[in-house]
DNA sequence: CATCACATGTTATACTATAACGAGAAGCGA
DNA sequence: TCGCTTCTCGTTATAGTATAACATGTGATG
């Protein structure tokens, strides 16, 4: 199972290999990969964290790269379809993705401390759920799958 | 695995029985089950869909119980606390427990056509997670699991 | 170079949720 | 019964999240 969040690693690296991946897949995809919408990748990259639309925006709003919420809105709505980032539904918050290029059925552990988000990319964890679903004939599209508790260095301190 | 939703049911016995279940489990645990709480758990009740919280306000307000968004997050907040309802993070909105009493990390169905919104009480569908948790130190303390898809009617109509 | 699709800028507004303060009502021990 | 504490309720104001709608710009393609 792939993992990465609350281990220390080499994090400039971290950045660069997603922000290629990234480049890459829009590449491939003929996707625009414009400046505001690799500033916001950027900053969600920044850290493994979850992050409110408003707090991303403050950030472009203080580099000149736009000042009102559709401005965030849509660069995160081309990251999200586009599997660049996702959605925490849980704290209607976002943050980048770690595993670019797999399609996935993302699971989330989610620190309610330090708001540390780690990713899993696994789709075992909803095979349970597709089974109940089956049983009554639904049709899933989606699922959205996020633990909430406390981050090891969290529980530490605690 | 038990389950409820998405099939014909004599709703008016689901409806008693559930605001059974719930002044047993309210006089058992010395909560005070007022007017307000009641009502609103009984406009949850009415239709196993998401309601928003605004639009339960607007019953409530219809009815002179209560004008002002609190009055409404209140109730809510009780009926989630103590089990009685749930709230739908995909959707920012809330529907009544179908399986009042038993200690559950419940998992949803959802219907993006029409809302309806199907229980399973199970906590099966989060041992996968629970396992990528351990791996990682995570201390786990709450799970949300919801799926988004097309129920058996809408399918079919569409 | 015309045009079409898409990206951006901007204003306004809708939707979701909580802080904070004061007044009433219920439970409980002295 | 009184006084205390705790919980509930009413109300105002405001914070936080998200999108509609319309105008403008820009780049790719035929």
């Amino acid at each position: 199972m792939p993992s990465l969040g609350f281990h220390h690693h080499d994090h400039s690296q971290c950045i660069e290999e997603t922000m290629t991946s990234a480049v890459e897949l829009c590449r491939r995809d003929k996707l625009k990969f414009t400046a505001q919408r690799r500033r916001v990748l950027e900053i969600l990259l920044d850290e493994h964290r979850a992050l409110g639309a408003y707090e991303i925006l403050e950030v472009l709003a203080r580099e000149g790269l736009g000042a009102q919420p559709p401005v965030v809105y849509r660069a995160l709505d081309f990251l999200v379809k586009n599997g660049l980032a996702h959605r925490i539904e849980r704290l209607n918050a976002y943050v980048a993705c770690t595993h670019v290029d797999s399609k996935h059925a993302p699971a989330f552990l989610i620190c309610r401390h330090c708001k540390t988000v780690s990713e899993a990319d696994t789709s075992l964890a909803t095979w349970r759920v597709g089974l109940f679903a089956e049983v009554k004939g639904f049709k899933i599209e989606r699922v959205v799958v996020e633990a909430e508790g406390l981050c090891p260095a969290c529980s530490e301190a605690a």
